[in-house]
DNA sequence: TAGATTGTTAATCGATTAACAATC
DNA sequence: TAGATTGTTAATCGATTAACAATC
């Protein structure tokens, strides 16, 4: 028996389905067929079961999948049965944004504490009352709290000053608004969000995407094409929801 | 000549270059090899010049890329050449740190206006001075602005009336924060951010990526997996960047 | 020229999908 | 049993990487 290769797009679809499952046992739905579960979380009902056979068997041939039983295997499979504390640093305004973001006490993520490196903000209350604390406090409450997971929401030259305190004081999973990339030990992962880059994506579908055009056209001479002018590249289309995750940098 | 097919990773790696180009640029570097800016963007060497070489040819054999040329190349081929206007509907939290990201003027992008579905929010101001407008302005400033990009940032249930708003009004890249997946024209692209499914990943390998674990040890038996007990599957590990781009749905 | 580095092809690797036997 | 749908293998598709001829 061959060892499991996850992919990471595997993963990030086990959430989606999740989400739909919800849904269907709030509607008082009891079985579903992969084919219905895939249609609307928009994959290939073939995927759908090949993702899950990676983790075991869940269904009843002939039949489908319990809705209850599926939501409680996947939850317990992405490892989100529990409550978890999140911890927060950074006291600018994605955290408030975040604080305030009604997802994440849904999937059972609970904001412990925020911090700042800036003295001035220390003590500063955030909209849903919480306390800005210092980052020597951080330690202290992490172990407190028991808390694994932690954002990062500082400004980009920070971000590693930041993720050597959340590594050492024990953190496991980073969600970092911060795009420099950080290095952190093999076993921490980190997640990126990086608004910019998703908006230069939308903007080349725009700038080419709206007719595509196949590499003919382009001229193989690099002196032959004129920056700014009305260039054309085919559209990007893709399906995958392949958020990069790192276990180590 | 075979058709161009340009991996969205592609696109998103595009971007990283551009953000270590400009990087260099400032530094006063001229000159840059494969190797060199590749090992910064923390990609293999090859794998940036196939990038590039969907695109045309842009280095010199034996001497490497010129920063600024390949900057501009690069940022011509996103598009991100002159400013684009970005209009944002949702009066709320992502808002305003969308609004104080420093990160988006730099790459040329400016917020044009706020817009609210709640009469109640109309007329507010939000922290950098802008007024938030009535959604039956939006189309008047989208044509107004020339605004091709917007960002819809309202709660879920509300995400598709947005979206066939903006759609009417002549959107063709929409940045999603709502997460339930919308129905949008073939020439209109959508990215959607979801903090939650982020979190989830990070979750699943604090969960079962300690150590990794193959399968057999799993048991091929539904009945034997006790859920909420300590599983351990192989941690998902990924380079790749790929986040979703669709251009319809 | 000799050394270096690109651009591109071919090989590898990995992920998705089709198809179907297993089986409820 | 007949019909349905899973779980899984094999085929396909796509993306990454290695290798090297082209060439500055």
């Amino acid at each position: 028996m061959k060892k499991a290769k996850i992919p990471a797009a595997t993963i990030i679809r086990l959430s989606v389905y999740q989400r739909y499952l919800k849904r269907l046992l709030t509607n008082g739905v009891q079985v579903v067929s992969s084919q219905e579960l895939a249609s609307q979380a928009n994959v290939n009902p073939a995927q759908l079961r090949k993702d899950l056979s990676y983790f075991g068997r869940f269904g009843v041939r002939g039949v489908g999948y319990s809705v209850n039983t599926l939501l409680q295997s996947i939850s317990s499979i992405l490892g989100v049965m529990e409550e978890r504390n999140v911890i927060l640093v950074g006291a600018g305004p994605i955290t408030q944004a975040l604080l305030r973001h009604p997802g994440f006490a849904q999937q059972g993520y609970r904001f412990e504490a925020v911090f700042d490196l800036d003295e001035r903000n220390i003590g500063t209350v955030m909209d849903n009352g919480m306390e800005v604390q210092p980052l020597n406090k951080l330690k202290e409450i992490v172990k407190e709290k028991n808390v694994e997971l932690a954002v990062i929401a500082v400004p980009s030259e920070q971000g590693q000053e930041v993720g050597d305190i959340l590594v050492d004081a024990g953190i496991k999973g980073i969600l970092s608004f911060s795009p420099n990339r950080i290095k952190v030990p093999k076993n921490v992962s980190i997640q990126y969000v990086d608004f910019t880059i998703l908006l230069d994506s939308l903007t080349y579908n725009i700038s080419n995407g709206r007719r595509g055009v196949d590499k003919t056209q382009e001229g193989k001479n690099v002196q032959k094409l004129k920056w700014g002018s009305e260039h054309s590249w085919p559209v990007v289309q893709s399906n995958s929801n392949g958020y990069s995750v790192t276990c180590n940098s």
